[in-house]
DNA sequence: TCTGTTATTGTTATATTATAACAATGTAAT
DNA sequence: ATTACATTGTTATAATATAACAATAACAGA
């Protein structure tokens, strides 16, 4: 089974921490905005570390909305297999964790029998908060 | 149950047309490209059409590419339940129609019971002729 | 320590994807 | 003809992402 990695750079630091610290995903230029501060300047500084982030499955892309969250699923130990709800509301998003849903959708053949080593899912709809 | 719409304007069946005759996803600005010569000349008619298109499921987004791809998928009747596969060497796509697939998704519950009214799907391996 | 190798960083410029804003025209019901 | 609404044409700009290259850091083996 594929690790996380341990030990970040600086750069991934600072960037996986921002993330961390948001209940909600982050877009990219939202994020080095905030790490200005830093000492982040460009665009290629906080890419070149979102992509690394993404690569050892501690943060996942919301493809549908290019935006970023830290994965928070201790069985999701790379990025691989994930699944999203997201409030088309108030674009709440949080990581879904559902061993049978990942043990059905990792399981799927289509009807030429191909299987898939990797899936992202996106549910949309409206949550408790905003109904 | 929603019904694709009949009527397309000027725009839209240009573009649908384009992206119909193309076997894979087709990108936003190649799309402008090729339909220079019918007088489509900024990104908003392009983007305007596609936004109508994909509203009345005559297209779809692969949200993981920034590309559009036609409907083949007859049981699909509207932009929300859609599944497909993405071959990672020649990013071949194809839309998977599959009941049980669809029955399992539209029917998911979260762990707070909540159930979605919409969901995109995407499966990421290697194709068969790429093997 | 030295040295080669790789990862990481800093920096500038540019590519790619998508929308805002507004005027003009077309379509269809009353 | 008047109204309402969808569609179109157009210019400009916003938002997202990568190319390219030089400099520095980290690290393992000789
Ligand atoms: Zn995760
Ligand atoms: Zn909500
Ligand atoms: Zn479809
Ligand atoms: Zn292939």
């Amino acid at each position: 089974m594929a690790q996380k990695k341990e030990y970040l750079s600086k750069n991934q630091k600072i960037v996986l921490d921002i993330i961390e610290k948001s209940a909600q995903p982050m877009k990219a230029y939202s994020i080095l905005f905030n790490v200005q501060k830093k000492g982040l300047k460009a665009p290629p500084q906080v890419y070149r570390a979102l992509d690394k982030l993404v690569e050892i499955g501690k943060i996942h892309k919301i493809e549908s909305r290019n935006a970023f969250i830290a994965c928070r699923n201790s069985a999701c130990t790379i990025t691989n297999a994930t699944a999203f709800s997201i409030c088309e509301s108030c674009e709440d998003v949080k990581e879904i964790s559902s061993s049978k849903l990942s043990k059905y959708l990792s399981n799927f053949q289509d009807k030429e029998g191909m299987k898939y080593n990797k899936y992202n899912l996106e549910f949309f709809g409206i949550c408790k908060k905003c109904k």
